[in-house]
RNA sequence: GCCCACAUAGCUCAGGCGGUAGAGCACUUCCUUGGUAAGGAAGAGGUCAUGAGUUCAAGUCUCAUUGUGGGCUCCA
């Protein structure tokens, strides 16, 4: 038969395998590189013979995305078999390649410690060195089931028991057998570079109901020069860690017992963050947001008639005051509700754009809590829209521009996911599709790509996240819009139509910057603590060189100062570098040095957080300086900077 | 919440087999006035997370509590 290999086409005998088949096809340096192959898209092991009706045949190379993840999951494989060796009676549950690596899920009579990593990694080694090939053997379910039960191996009893196909599969890889579909490299000296990272405790079928199990993960790649950038990362991600840039640079702290999962905001991150905040309130009041604010306690009947109570009441904080039950708000939309009620509105009013630095409390489990980005106290940049449906397309259109603006301001790249009606879920069809094709529409007419998530929107109406991408990489969620057909109907809120007819308006929550906690921490990340020079707490320190130049030093921070800029004057009894260091430590954007030379020009000398020297520049320079730095990040979006 | 690890000075960390606590940085004082990443000296600073237990004796061993870190399906 002809068949296409790398866009040639080759006469293939029938009955070849997918290795003779490849082997003839490529050079030999190639064909090294192969772990599996692909026949008219299934993925097959290399041993397999080609299928009679194959017409294309794609080697899986081994450094593609495809290979390094059959690499990993070989090399899970290759974990379980170390780990049988070294701890017997040991249960091997599932054993998955994820993005950055694999793990494997083990029952043992104790839990496996990072101890044991060495000892495992070793065993691996030689098994490695061994290249036992894999095998795979196809079999009926209950074929498979007495295979597992002989071994004892009752959690693949089990698995095996819910595939719901006739035949399974079983690689066999030395002494280790395992249900597997595969495909597998062909040997296990394939896996050229791998490293065990950490053990943890996993929940078989990750259901807290169930026996915790003793995970181990670890990473593999094609060669040991991408395992060595893996590590890189990691370490990289590290020296970003906003807790440790949190402390370093002073801007915040926790009380564990005080105040576990709330922050305190010192004086430089306060500053950082109000900086933040009082940005955001001027750009909603451009865009046509009002401001509000509602109480943090309500009384307990309110978020009965929400469906708080009913649904979310495992994450509240509740309280009793004069007998009467009290709830700490964990969202704003309660009280945002009851504003729009005090008034009997117009069409002509609508809509309504209510915004609110809200701080809310949700009770997260102690487990879950992580520096900034999982707290129990938190500010959203929140607003509620209230509005005709008619006017939806519109008003989604506006929020996705800002943002656009905003997730721009701070050079995030994104992409957008549109989640749609879930199972379990209220409002009629009509009020869906609405919604969901409001959703769409207004992406689309933004011009930007989305993706959609089926079925995984709120029970209460469709929504948009947007996902962004930070510096090194990473993703986070961070906005979310979500069309609300709830609260309107719970709150009986209504709007007199042109019809003079009373209307139920359409809500839409949404959040850009999402908790400004977790934004923080994650632009800390992201900027690895050098802070763009608008929102930078202190953006430009004075240096003296002997303390001969103090007052001169004291005289221009007062008069940057006066000109709306953030400025110190470090006039300590220390040396000049000792002053640079610490300056730069705190990555000050700019270093100004005073000595004998600037006073007598009536200057500084210019230092920038990245060592490169400017020379001597007057104060005015200095500023006028400062100011555009502030004003660049500006530039790109549709939006200025004042220096109020 | 659950599993593992961890909790010692403001910070980063040492403290063999149980015998009354140590460094660097920071802080205070003094000397030093030094030109772009750490000048020198002295001093002060700890109920070893909290509470029990074992022991003649606990930072060290046991248990509990609180908190922190890594995790808790990316479905063979």
């Amino acid at each position: 038969m002809n068949v296409t290999i790398e866009g040639q086409v080759f006469d293939v005998q029938s009955g070849v395998s997918c290795r003779d088949a490849l082997k003839g096809a490529l050079s030999g340096k190639k064909f090294k590189n192969v772990v599996a192959c692909r026949c008219n898209g299934t993925p097959l092991d290399l041993t397999a013979t080609v299928p009679a009706d194959t017409t294309t045949i794609e080697p899986v190379f081994a450094d593609s995305p495809e290979g390094i993840e059959l690499i990993r999951h070989s090399a899970a494989h290759i974990m379980a078999e170390a780990v049988q060796k070294l701890f017997p009676g040991v249960k091997v549950t599932i054993g998955p390649a994820i993005d950055s690596g694999f793990y494997y899920d083990f029952d043992y009579e104790r839990p496996f410690s990072v101890d044991d990593l060495e000892a495992i990694e070793a065993e691996m080694q030689k098994i490695v060195a061994a290249a036992h090939p894999f095998t795979r053997t196809e079999m009926t379910k209950d074929e498979a089931v007495a295979l597992f039960e002989g071994m004892g191996e009752t959690y693949k009893v089990e698995i095996v028991r819910d595939i719901p196909a006739d035949t399974v599969s079983v690689y066999r890889s030395g002494d280790f057998v395992d249900l597997c579909r595969g495909p597998h490299i062909p040997d296990t000296s394939f896996v050229k570079a791998f490293k065990l990272l950490s053990v943890a405790g996993a929940y078989w079928r990750g259901d807290e109901k169930n026996r915790m199990l003793s995970r181990v993960y670890g990473t593999a790649f094609a060669d040991p020069k991408a395992l060595k950038d893996h590590l890189h990362q990691i370490e990289e991600a590290k020296r970003r860690d906003h807790r440790k840039l949190g402390q370093q640079l002073d801007l915040f702290a926790f009380h564990e017992d005080v105040a576990p999962g709330m922050v305190y905001w010192h004086p430089k991150g306060m500053l950082l963050r109000t900086i933040l905040e009082d940005f955001l309130r001027k750009e909603h009041l451009k865009r046509g947001y009002e401001l509000v604010q509602g109480p943090q306690l309500l009384r307990r009947e309110v978020w009965e008639k929400s469906g708080h109570y009913d649904n979310y009441r495992e994450n509240m904080y509740f309280t009793v005051i004069d007998d009467n039950a009290y709830g700490v708000k964990p969202m704003n939309c309660v009280s945002h509700m009851l504003i729009y009620k005090s008034h009997l509105r117009s069409y002509r009013d609508l809509p309504r754009r209510m915004f609110e630095l809200g701080v809310v409390h949700r009770h997260e489990k102690s487990g879950v809590l992580h520096g900034l980005l999982r707290v129990r106290q938190f500010t959203q940049d929140d607003a509620h829209i209230l509005c005709r449906p008619d006017q939806l397309e519109a008003e989604i259109i506006g929020v996705i521009a800002l943002v656009r603006d905003l997730m721009g301001l701070f050079g995030f790249d994104y992409r957008i996911v549109i989640s749609t009606r879930p199972e379990k879920s209220i409002g009629s069809d009509e009020d869906w599709d609405r919604a969901t094709n409001a959703l769409i529409g207004a992406v689309a007419t933004a011009g930007l790509s989305y993706t959609i998530n089926e079925g995984d929107g709120a029970f209460y109406g469709p929504k948009i996240d947007i996902k962004v991408t930070d510096a090194i990489g990473r993703e986070w969620q961070l906005s979310t819009i979500q069309v609300d057909f709830t609260l309107p109907d719970r709150f009986d809120l209504v709007y007199i139509g042109q019809d003079g007819e009373r209307h139920r308006p359409v809500m839409v929550h949404r959040a850009i910057l999402g908790s400004l906690e977790r934004f923080i921490g994650v632009l800390t990340e992201h900027f690895a603590g050098a802070f763009p020079t608008w929102i930078v707490p202190v953006q430009a320190r004075l240096l003296t060189v002997t303390d001969a130049q103090n007052d001169f030093a004291m005289g221009a921070r007062d008069q940057l100062v006066a000109a709306g800029l953030r400025v110190e004057a470090d006039t300590r009894n220390e040396k000049l570098g000792y002053k640079v260091r610490e300056a730069q430590l705190e990555k000050i954007p700019y270093i100004l040095v005073v000595g004998d030379k600037e006073v007598e020009a009536g200057g500084v000398n210019v230092r920038l957080r990245n060592g490169e020297n400017l020379g001597l520049k007057t104060l005015a320079e200095v500023a006028e300086m400062i100011r555009a730095d502030c004003q660049e990040p500006f530039k790109r979006g549709g939006m200025s900077y004042s220096f109020s």
